[in-house]
DNA sequence: CCGCAGGACACTG
DNA sequence: CAGTGTCCTGCG
């Protein structure tokens, strides 16, 4: 068990970081690495079943237990809405993901939406994971690059990732050629990470797939960047009705000029505003961004409709 | 059948 | 470079 006031599981489970946890009778099922995990929180005691010795330091290293979250979130409570998201969400965690299973969630997250990335990555993990079993219940790892670059476009696509199969494998493949790329940019400014990530050479992509925001979500959940701040079109809602002081009134209405069509941001835009909202929340930027983007789901959910225009409002 | 959802990419001009 | 068409899938 591991005992903590200012960790909520649900929270941090809900809010669309990780996509291979399931929630049955209070009871949250995932895996780590190559064990299955059973995790159940009450009266701040995180209970884990399974995952055998030394559990209780990996998931502690997880969820970020070791964070100063007290002064974490004393240096992001820069305004009202904030204050009041730290409050209604406290316990909301940033985790700490494998950096492989990371880069792969992420470039099947690009232009879909939850249920489906969540497919996807159950489809992959059951076609090339290797299979393992805990207590007569049988479950996968995630696959390894190797096995991933080995894979054939069409097997991939048989997972539906769709046109993200010939990405998929091909950063596979460069990760296997380079295995050291994650642990170089961990000693790493958040810039000069940013830009390893995206970078191109002859104009190829060294890694396909990964764009700005993808890079984002990389750095922040699974790299240590924690001043990383994803902007996807519920973010971009976010800042447009709650930021645009932040990023300039004018250049706001610029923007929804410039997006009315339901293009997304074109990279400078991104970088400019993305910069904008490190330097308004400082060196937490991506936990501040974790509430922000919790709270935009919430209440998306209970009003669909409102999905239409984007930007208005 | 259409529009769109946690974008990225290759291609023009 | 800035702007544009296209990419696979699932769902309302």
């Amino acid at each position: 068990m591991i005992k903590s006031h200012n960790f909520n599981l649900d929270h941090t489970l809900l809010s669309g970081q990780v996509f291979r946890w399931k929630k049955k009778n209070d009871a949250w099922t995932g895996v780590i690495e190559k064990t299955l995990v059973r995790l159940s929180y009450e009266h701040d005691v995180l209970e884990i079943h399974g995952g055998g010795r030394g559990i209780e330091n990996r998931m502690s290293h997880y969820f970020r237990i070791d964070d100063g979250y007290e002064s974490i979130m004393r240096s992001i409570k820069t305004d009202s809405l904030m204050s009041t998201l730290l409050r209604n969400l406290r316990g909301l965690r940033l985790i700490r993901q494998d950096p492989w299973e990371c880069t792969v969630s992420y470039i099947c997250a690009t232009n879909s939406n939850i249920p489906s990335i969540v497919n996807m990555i159950e489809n992959l993990c059951r076609r090339f994971g290797e299979q393992l079993e805990f207590e007569g219940e049988a479950f996968h790892a995630f696959p390894s690059p190797a096995k991933i670059a080995a894979a054939d476009i069409h097997t991939l696509r048989e997972c539906k990732v769709g046109y993200r199969a010939q990405f998929i494998k091909a950063t596979a493949t460069r990760i296997l050629n380079d295995e050291t790329i994650y642990s170089r940019i961990l000693n790493e400014s958040y810039q000069e990470s940013m830009d390893i990530l995206v970078s191109k050479t002859l104009g190829k992509k060294l890694l396909a797939g990964i764009g700005p925001k993808v890079a984002d979500c990389i750095l922040l959940f699974s790299l240590e960047k924690m001043q990383a701040f994803p902007i996807d079109t519920w973010m971009l809602r976010t800042i447009v009705n709650h930021y645009s002081f932040v990023i300039g009134e004018e250049y706001v209405l610029s923007l929804e000029a410039k997006l009315q069509f339901g293009r997304s941001l074109p990279p400078h835009d991104y970088s400019r505003i993305s910069m904008k909202m490190r330097e308004y929340f400082g060196r937490f930027a991506g936990y501040a961004q974790e509430f922000l983007y919790y709270n935009s789901r919430k209440q998306g959910q209970l009003r669909p409709m409102q999905q239409k225009r984007p930007l208005s409002v």
